[in-house]
DNA sequence: TAAAAAATTTAGACTAGTCTAAAAAAAAAT
DNA sequence: ATTTTTTTTTAGACTAGTCTAAATTTTTTA
């Protein structure tokens, strides 16, 4: 069965909402929210994939996947997150550029395409922004990741992957020097108002606000 | 301006009817026969097209291309034939496969895309059948070469390109032995059905229909 | 050059996906 | 346990792109 563009974008959209609030249910404003559209939209195409068995549907009751729709939903992801690689490891983008061309590009259709993309970039476990790629079958890398704000202070930790998405949080990461892979250390935090102070790679000192710290993923090393 | 997949898939069939019959005005029925579709469709479609400024159409008369519709044709060549070599060269698709998946990679929309892949591509005048690659501003490398059919007995010459592009016929011409830059010596030709006798690279002797024949393109090496 | 054939366009209908406005159901608050 | 608010669905309309059937224009042919 081949999707539309636009009933991809649904069970990715219903897939993530999932995935980020822990959720089995999913609301249809949570959904419209997402897409930016009206719910009104929302309502007829979740008709539309319940008739097609993607998802469970019951009116009021919000929706969930189907085994079907969570495999479909996977591959998306799989494929937006090869691609991304791809973007930036060939093509030499910068990891906050890469997003909405990924976007277009996870919607063409073909596995050979998918499965040799995949090993022309040594079957990556993350993409650019350190989040997992789903092997072939669907399966997650888990992530034992925590936030870099939740980490005790002089513990040293690597930096692995990022909450918030966004091209302006990206680049004032790069801008300060943070990467992936990069070694940190929590020096201080400030009593007032939680500003951290970190040393980067055993050597810069920086100064980070509570917020972009709880959107910078760790792993503690020693 | 974003064309969508339908018109811009409009756009190149005008183009690359007008192309291969070197025609400027093309009728409604060569491209409802190219795509597959109704007349009726077409016409409707011209009339979106010619409002928005990228074909001039009058009613019975034919279409043809503006500059502006021109330009956004050989652009949507130049993606297609850029993903093909990525497909053949990267990825080790075989030329036969590649048609597919570019027809759907063609539609993806970044100029830095395309200008990054072609850097990284090392900027190929040739797709993997020989056609050419229009650069960055729509100039085609003009192919000087005929088909091997018209080519003189005992005649040196390069495999260029193919007219046909059917994966069956690439098949055929792979299961022969025959790709791009090889050396063809005719033989000899028969008189009473023009089969083809011929040497390839020097080596291995290779009967061929004069249909086969006239889809192969060469260039005369000496 | 008038009749027949072919090509093209118009008219009207259908699907996918969207919207607004109104109705209905569920949840929250008094 | 009603009333109010919020969420969701229904109804009806719109656009892009497609179709069939009928009408119109152009081309061919006798």
């Amino acid at each position: 069965m081949v999707l539309s563009f636009t009933e991809e974008n649904y069970l990715k959209a219903i897939f993530s909402i999932g995935h980020a609030y822990h959720l089995n249910e999913v609301s249809t404003n949570q959904i419209s929210e997402h897409l930016n559209n009206k719910a009104a939209s929302v309502t007829d195409m979740l008709k539309r994939l319940a008739e097609k068995k993607y998802i469970d549907y019951k009116p009021y009751k919000g929706v969930r996947l189907t085994d079907k729709g969570k495999k479909t939903a996977v591959k998306i992801v799989r494929k937006h997150r090869l691609w991304e690689v791809f973007l930036v490891e060939k093509l030499n983008f910068k990891w906050d550029e890469v997003h909405d061309i990924a976007e277009q590009l996870e919607h063409i259709n073909s596995d050979e395409l998918i499965e040799k993309l995949d090993v022309f970039l040594g079957k990556p476990k993350h993409d650019p922004h350190g989040d997992p790629i789903p092997d072939v079958n669907g399966k997650f890398n888990v992530q034992k990741s925590v936030a870099l704000s939740q980490v005790k202070i002089k513990q040293n930790v690597v930096v692995t992957g990022v909450t918030d998405h966004s091209p302006h949080f990206l680049q004032y990461l790069s801008n300060s020097g943070i990467g992936l892979g990069d070694f940190i250390r929590i020096e201080s935090v400030n009593e007032y108002d939680s500003l951290l102070t970190i040393k980067l790679n055993k050597n810069k000192t920086l100064f980070l606000s509570h917020k972009a710290a709880s959107n910078i993923l760790v792993e503690v090393r020693s």
